[in-house]
DNA sequence: ACACACTGTCTGTAAAATAAAGACAATAAG
DNA sequence: CTTATTGTCTTTATTTTACAGACAGTGTGT
């Protein structure tokens, strides 16, 4: 390798340009000594004369003509590359992968999405509604959305909004528990048990006063919210679930709120990025959008009474 | 302007081929935090995420991708770019301008030219044989051939040999000087003048005696030797010429010596290069071959008696 | 012929970037 | 759980870049 420095292309073509080393080094902001030097070193380093100098004159060279086509047009394609890159960066373009659970993909998030498509065309979205835990890196995820607490993870995090956990049981179930005054009561109930929530249940009331119990080996365990809500359906007994997700069955009464004074902590949704330095523009435009279709069912989200 | 220093994209461009920080740093023989800093700053430069990294693995973005491509182009580019003038430095091509004096360039450097044009093709040669003196910038001149003593000058000068000046005039000049025992007894003979050189004639014996008289008011004033080179053979006068201009004069009796014994100052031959900072393949390859021809014809520069 | 303005280069000095070496947190593999 | 490896973040030394001013050479205009 021969060229050290490219940066001193940079002084070359403006020497060229300018046909005077000072009014080059005027174009360029800089003293004219050291443009000289600058240019100097670049024919040190390829080993040959580019200009001829006399005090008062200057003269390219055979071969400095034909480098200095060469490097001029260097210059206009790292020039091209970044403006490409900084464009890219201003328009959202490129393809969005986004990831998230499947309920609240389908609730907001697929929302969020084709008001992007709408706003910025130049954006394909790739939509991974699931409520399995993909590799960021490998998926080439842009966002996921997590709802509920976050785990510890290098990743960053924006907070999009909250939701609120609702007790709930279906009538039948409901009418076995018998009087219930307190989240005591519940101990020792059916529960249907969702293993990504800790075991030990905590509730608050309104008046801040604070019940707690652990889960003894729960007759039924499920591994995600949707499995939850089904089982809840079909009489398997009482359990946790966000509030948008049994909007409907409430107001239908299939199931029914217990204890609605009691509270549950409070989860939140968040919106995952790659640990990068620099967030793209269609994440940017996507995240706005995201929190504009949240905001819209906010109150399904934090209701609470 | 957002890319303000373009060595970088060498760093990028090794990450991203290597797929690891470590291993680019390896090869590129640099401390990978250097790396990662460069690269860190590049990103920061273009306001755009290139690399997606954790602690463990490493992923290039959708935009560093692209990004990638225009930069090993652009790197790519640069080499060639540089060894294109390598090579021309290495084997000696182009157009070579040489100016010399019509007498000497007749002589000897023609024989040199062509002789250069044999060994390398893709040498062009453009000979300018004029006593004039050129302007070497504006006419690209790349080696100027100076017989006689140099003036000062800016330029580079290399010495290629040597020549006697013979004192001459044609027989029946020297016929009508009757006798001539020491140069004093030239005065106020019939000269011809040469103007550029100096008007004090100077002459030195072998015994190491120096004579010396001005010369006044001459009759005929030449600007050139090929016209004090006529002049003399048409019994204009005595006059100083250089011995290789005149050897087949002498040989044929059309010209003749006076005082060989007395010696002219010697004059020299050097080859004048524009003030540049390297000089080209080419340039060296005739000044080599110069060398050779005016080494085959020294005897009759620097014969004497 | 003369002073004058302007060229590119050189000097010393200040600022900034680059590089090295080592410590560190995070993570994948055994 | 330990170990080895990865990328980043220090601090420090070196190199590079930049500036300001001085300089010699050279056209220009008078």
């Amino acid at each position: 390798m021969s060229l050290y420095n490219l940066n001193r292309l940079r002084h070359f073509v403006e020497v060229v340009e300018s046909g005077s080393f000072t009014a080059a080094a005027r174009k360029l902001g800089l003293g004219k000594a050291i443009v000289s030097h600058q240019v100097a070193k670049l024919e040190e380093e390829l080993g040959a004369a580019l200009l001829v100098r006399t005090t008062r004159s200057l003269q390219v060279t055979e071969a400095g003509q034909r480098f200095y086509e060469s490097a001029a047009e260097i210059l206009e394609q790292a020039e091209r590359a970044a403006q490409e890159l900084q464009q890219e960066q201003d328009v959202p373009s490129g393809l969005l992968t986004v990831t998230a659970p499947e309920d609240y993909g389908r609730y907001v998030v697929a929302k969020a999405l084709m008001r992007l498509r709408k706003k910025h065309p130049k954006i394909q979205v790739n939509a991974v509604f699931t409520d399995e835990k993909l590799d960021q890196l490998k998926e080439k995820i842009d966002v996921s959305i997590r709802v509920g607490w976050l785990e510890d993870s290098s990743a960053i995090a924006r907070k999009i909004g909250t939701f609120q956990q609702y007790t709930v049981a279906s009538p039948s179930v409901v009418e076995a528990l018998g009087p219930v005054e307190t989240p005591l009561d519940l101990q020792g109930k059916p529960w249907i048990y969702h293993r990504k929530l800790p075991s030990e249940m905590t509730w608050r009331s309104e008046d801040e006063e604070e019940a707690c119990f652990t889960l003894q080996a729960p007759e039924v365990t499920v591994w995600n919210t949707l499995t939850s809500h089904a089982c809840a359906l079909g009489d398997g007994g009482i359990c946790i679930l966000p509030s948008f997700q049994i909007r409907d069955d409430l107001a239908a009464g299939r199931l029914q709120r217990i204890l609605p004074n009691w509270h549950q902590k409070e989860g939140g949704i968040y919106a995952l990025f790659p640990n990068s330095r620099f967030r793209p523009a269609k994440t940017k435009a996507f995240v706005e959008e995201l929190i504009k279709a949240h905001r819209e069912v906010r109150d399904v989200f934090e209701e609470d009474g």
